[in-house]
DNA sequence: AAGATTTGAGACTCTTTATTCTTAAATACG
DNA sequence: CGTATTTAAGAATAAAGAGTCTCAAATCTT
């Protein structure tokens, strides 16, 4: 599995909050509904989000989560690495410690031209671009 | 994580056959030396590949596993996929059931494209590839 | 035949991840 | 002020992955 549950979880959310219309905080109880998690379980990963500085939330009526910064310039890669941590961006296929130019394992040269790639992948798409390839054209969020 | 820690393993023990320089059956226990790995579990790991037709095993003194076919002809997604399933290759990144050319989440046509990368990395490239690219040049399959 | 070696199979334990539940803190509103 | 709403925090539980242990089966050697 290329990313965990939760950060599966943290990823469609944040893409929720994004394509949200309106302005103001949106209650993790009407994401959690409308993509079909358990609202507990959401609220702990978003927490998460909101630690790293990607979110901003506010308790109370009215209150929810919004994010803290314009959607153009959240990369995906900043979730991911909010969740997941930055293991997947480098560590080595398989899986041993200190593999890298000096003492690459048979596989490393291959698996960097990838890994890279992956990262720059994320580190290159805001959540907006794809909020915005996402308007209408039947692309969802839900199961 | 992308592969799991036994596949990680298993693809370690199946290099390690492949560069071993004699004839006939290596011990599991002399692998799991090599690599630092619990022979127990190695073993556990090992009967995936056996079954998978990847391996070949022989039991008492002597005994040991083997590559069933030549290493030119063992791909590395053969591995994977007998003991992480073929998930990997299929899944979508948020994890949405049914995503699709038909109802794609955000991420699917750019994930696609890494996917199918990964996918043809690990279906062209042989057991025999990385083994002859190891010798000598302190590529290492151990800690 | 007896004993040593090595894989096969399955139960068992430990750790991590996933998920739920409970209580506290902040905020809004009447 | 009191109550409803909503996030925060952390305990508790469930499920999956990782790793260990025991015994059985096959094979070789003496």
């Amino acid at each position: 599995m290329l990313l965990s549950k939760s950060c599966e979880y943290g990823l469609r959310a944040a893409l929720y909050v994004s394509m949200s219309e309106k302005e103001g905080y949106v209650p993790i109880r009407v994401i959690s509904s409308d993509l079909g998690m358990s609202a507990h379980f959401l609220t702990k990963i978003l927490q998460q989000l909101t630690k790293a500085g990607i979110l901003k939330s506010f308790r109370g009526p009215n209150g929810g989560i919004a994010l803290a910064r314009p959607a153009s310039q959240v990369a995906l890669i900043e979730v991911v690495e909010a969740i997941d941590g930055p293991e997947l961006f480098r560590e080595c296929m398989l899986g041993l410690p200190g593999c890298g130019e000096r003492q690459p394992c048979p596989l490393h040269n291959k698996w960097m031209i990838e890994r890279e790639r992956l990262a720059a992948l994320f580190a290159t798409t805001t959540l907006d671009q794809l909020a915005d390839s996402s308007e209408g054209v039947g692309v969802r969020l839900a199961g």
